[in-house]
RNA sequence: GGAGAGUUGGCCGAGUUGGUUGAAGGCGCUCGCCUGCUAAGCGAGUAAGGGGUUUAGAACCCCUUCGAGGGUUCGAAUCCCUCACUCUCCGCCA
């Protein structure tokens, strides 16, 4: 959410900025509601003022023993609260005008982040790795999973629906192994570890943005929950309505769950692979940070996303998302793409974000910090994945396979395998 | 799922015959004093959100908020209704 004071003292730069981002958004509209609520609360109150003064009064007569002077002071009171509720009815309008309005504008990109109208015009900023040459054909991982009788993408479908996917046996142990290794790997540099619901309410999600602008995106429950779309929502919101200590900041959290997606305007993109499913796992990090320190968060963030990849030997390379690329929330996005033989390019595998004050003024999250301001101020949030374990194995799937058919363990993730170097065709 | 009790400021905790109570007291925190340092002690301050004024990184004024929403009333933390959550007992169950 942004700020309304701010969008009011800025309107040339955010319609500059709504434009660069490919927003319709329509300031003018914000504009003129705010002007009408912010008139309408002043009579409000000034009326509130004077009928909150004759009350105390009466409570004086009262008490004196001067009851017909009360009574006739009462008439005057209910004609204030008569005037009082018509002007309520036309402010609450307003104001859930202007909330919906503020709920639906996407964060201000940082100065930072190149102009552009979509995904092709992401700045590369570095590379990592070499893409290996293959002596033989390399297979996607849709035909080598299923030969090797790892991944089963028939019987997802048997047991759910389209785009659900079945991991058996090493495929299984593959997937439980990435998950280990990224949060053990995480740990060790300082993040704490959680474990959370994998369902959420709507302020949950309206916390971190999902909501209410992109329900359609998320499965929902009959009692009106949803099902995690990242473990980003949880993480986030786990400080939401709190005021956090400056000195314990910056917060560096990860945690590991299922990720749920409807997928819905995506038909026809990676339909072939787990590469977009409808339910997949991820670890994810998230940082609070103090405001003037949360881009160097996020390039430290960045750099522990790279460091999985790296121990796992996988070639990938580094995008700063334009303003017409970037995400609803984000004021930077980093994003990781992994080297996929299947696609003959990098595809992503994380993305990493500061959403500054976005999310925080929506969930509430601030701190204190006696020592350098008064009272307390917003912090930043940043997320991150580390990493999309669904696509990392098919990233190791493929990079790693061999011309017998079988895979090469990276080994990194053989303790986490009882010492296992190879996964094996099916005999 | 059934019965009962509860939900107050950063935390603990008073306040239920409705009326200067946004709310006693304590803890914590901030500033000052005192002591050779620390501790103890003394004094002052210390909620959030919104609107407005101004010599505007600060100050002042007003409104709202005592789980959430609604109702009664001139006036509600205090009375009534609905919902959520917590605790205790019972039932059920990984």
């Amino acid at each position: 959410m942004l700020d309304a004071r701010f969008v009011r003292d800025n309107t040339d730069a955010v319609r500059k900025v709504m434009s660069d981002r490919n927003a319709s958004w329509d300031v003018e509209e914000f504009i003129a509601a705010d002007e009408k609520r912010r008139a309408i609360i002043g009579t409000v109150e000034a009326l509130q003022a004077t009928r909150n003064e004759a009350s105390r009064a009466i409570g004086i007569l009262m008490k004196d023993g001067k009851r017909d002077e009360a009574e006739a002071a009462k008439g005057e009171v209910r004609q204030i609260n008569e005037q009082v509720a018509e002007l309520d009815e036309t402010l609450a309008q307003l104001e859930a005008q202007v909330r919906d309005l503020l709920m639906t504008a996407p964060n201000i990109p940082d100065s930072s982040v190149p102009i552009g109208a979509g995904e092709d015009d992401n700045v590369e900023v570095r590379r990592w790795g070499t893409p290996r040459q293959f002596d033989f054909e390399a297979k996607a991982h849709w035909d080598l999973g299923p030969e090797m009788g790892i991944i089963d993408f028939e019987r997802g479908v048997k047991l759910t629906k389209s785009r659900f996917v079945v991991l058996g046996r090493d495929g299984a142990r593959l997937n439980r192994a990435l998950i280990n290794f990224m949060l053990d790997t995480h740990g060790s540099r300082g993040y704490t570890e959680w474990a959370v619901p994998a369902m959420a309410n709507s302020e949950t999600l309206t916390g971190t943005g999902q909501l209410p602008k992109f329900e359609e995106d998320l499965f929902k429950t009959s009692e009106g929950l949803y099902l995690i779309p990242t473990a980003e929502v949880q993480l986030t919101n786990l400080h939401r309505d709190e005021v956090l200590e400056g000195a314990e900041l910056p917060l560096h959290y990860v945690g590991y769950t299922p990720c749920f997606r409807e997928e819905a305007g995506s038909a026809g993109r990676d339909t072939r692979g787990m590469i977009r499913v409808h339910q997949f796992d991820k670890v994810e990090m998230v940082k609070f940070a103090r405001p003037e320190e949360s881009f160097d968060e996020l390039e430290g963030m960045v750099v522990d996303a790279e460091n999985i990849l790296q121990l796992l030997g996988l070639p990938y390379r580094i995008i700063v998302l334009c303003t017409g690329d970037m995400g609803f929330g984000a004021a930077k996005t980093y994003d990781l793409e992994v080297w996929l033989p299947s696609y003959d390019n990098f595809k992503e595998i994380s993305s990493c974000s500061n959403c500054v004050d976005f999310q925080s003024r929506r969930a509430a999250i601030k701190y204190r910090d006696p020592e350098t301001f008064k009272g307390s101020r917003l912090v930043h949030t940043l997320n991150g994945s580390g990493l999309a374990v669904g696509r990392c194995l098919v990233a190791v799937l493929e990079n790693y396979q061999q011309a017998d058919g079988s895979v090469i363990i990276p080994e990194v993730l053989r303790p986490y395998m009882g010492g296992q170097e190879l996964i094996s065709p099916l005999a």
